[in-house]
DNA sequence: TTTGTTATTAACTGAGTGGTCAATAATGAG
DNA sequence: CTCATTATTGACCACTCAGTTAATAACAAA
């Protein structure tokens, strides 16, 4: 009855939440986001939105997508919780000093420099976040550490920050090795 | 010999931190940085060069202050180890969900949005990283925790994350206690 | 093929960006 | 006072920003 989109919607989901992830909201901009996406600002704004929306848009496949794929993983019962936990922290191992390793955790990106200044992504942020509690709660709920869920998601996120400062990979296997020490 | 300046160095760059704490490299505009040193933006490029050299100014500021007084708090033999942490985290404790609070940490705040961008930046930032862990190394050394100084150094970053994001006191107050369980 | 509907495109807008500069003002030296 | 030097100011620049709009294009129904 009418024209039909040309663009795949997930594509371009995944596109906005890379472009995003990348360089922050503020260090977005459209030109970028055209880039990416490959769609003109026409098509972007009548298709979801201003540029706050793209960016909610991104956070949200961002926990649909790569928060719930860490939460299964942290769920995972044909692992121990150690192994997981084991797995997680080789992740913030691996991705030290490289090129996407330091575009860091999206979420965390979000929440030091957007949270604080807009309620909506605020909300969203703090789901993600109680999201990604869930599966260390799942994880550590038979080892040592179950009564420590909260310090060892918060230390995930320190792991994260740490990354984006440009510590080197030693550091990030010296903080493993401490966090897993805790689970035995 | 020549018209003197008229205003004070040391006035003019805590307004500079706390413009840029405040609202992060990016999103501080000549127009803040006018408005909070009262500085023309001739008078801010003869005496201290482009915005990015504002930027390093301010951390310089954060370094040799805040971050100065924290390891010396850490650093503070009149107390134990234990009281000094304990010190630490009730600081975050008091930071979630208030204004200034949500300020975060300048220098987490320059890891996560500036360090991956800039050398200069990573550079300035990766120091100050080092001067805090060194702190924590001076609390936790006489600590059933002193083989957990990367840990806890990490933690103390994912809690100021925690607070960008929203977080109620009552998760800091949790993250508090498990932390401090991790030294008896 | 005509028509109604929606998608796409590219030119456009006005506001805001970081940065520059020429004119002016304030000082101390001679 | 006069002059050299430096500080301050505010107008100005080119550019980029997010966001809009009018024209065009692609489809389905009739």
């Amino acid at each position: 009855m009418a024209r039909p989109r040309e663009f795949d919607n997930d594509t371009v989901l995944e596109a906005l939440r890379d472009v995003f992830w990348e360089h922050g909201y503020e260090g977005t901009s459209y030109a970028n986001i055209m880039a990416a996406t490959g769609l003109q600002k026409g098509s972007l704004y009548s298709a979801f939105g201003d540029k706050r929306s793209l960016y909610l848009e991104a956070l949200s496949r961002y926990d649909k997508g790569n928060v719930r794929d860490a939460v299964a993983m942290l769920s995972n019962e044909n692992m121990t919780g150690e192994q997981r936990i084991d797995a997680l922290m080789q992740n913030l191992v691996e991705a030290a000093q490289t090129k996407k390793g330091r575009w860091g955790c999206l979420l965390c990106n979000a929440a030091v420099d957007q949270a604080p200044f807009n309620k909506q992504t605020e909300t969203v942020v703090l789901q993600s976040m109680d999201h990604m509690k869930s599966g260390f709660r799942q994880a550590l709920k038979d080892t040592k550490a179950a009564d420590k869920v909260d310090l060892i998601w918060t230390l995930y996120f320190g792991g994260r920050v740490i990354i984006k400062s440009g510590a080197p990979k030693a550091t990030l296997k010296t903080l493993k090795a401490q966090t897993l020490s805790l689970l035995k």
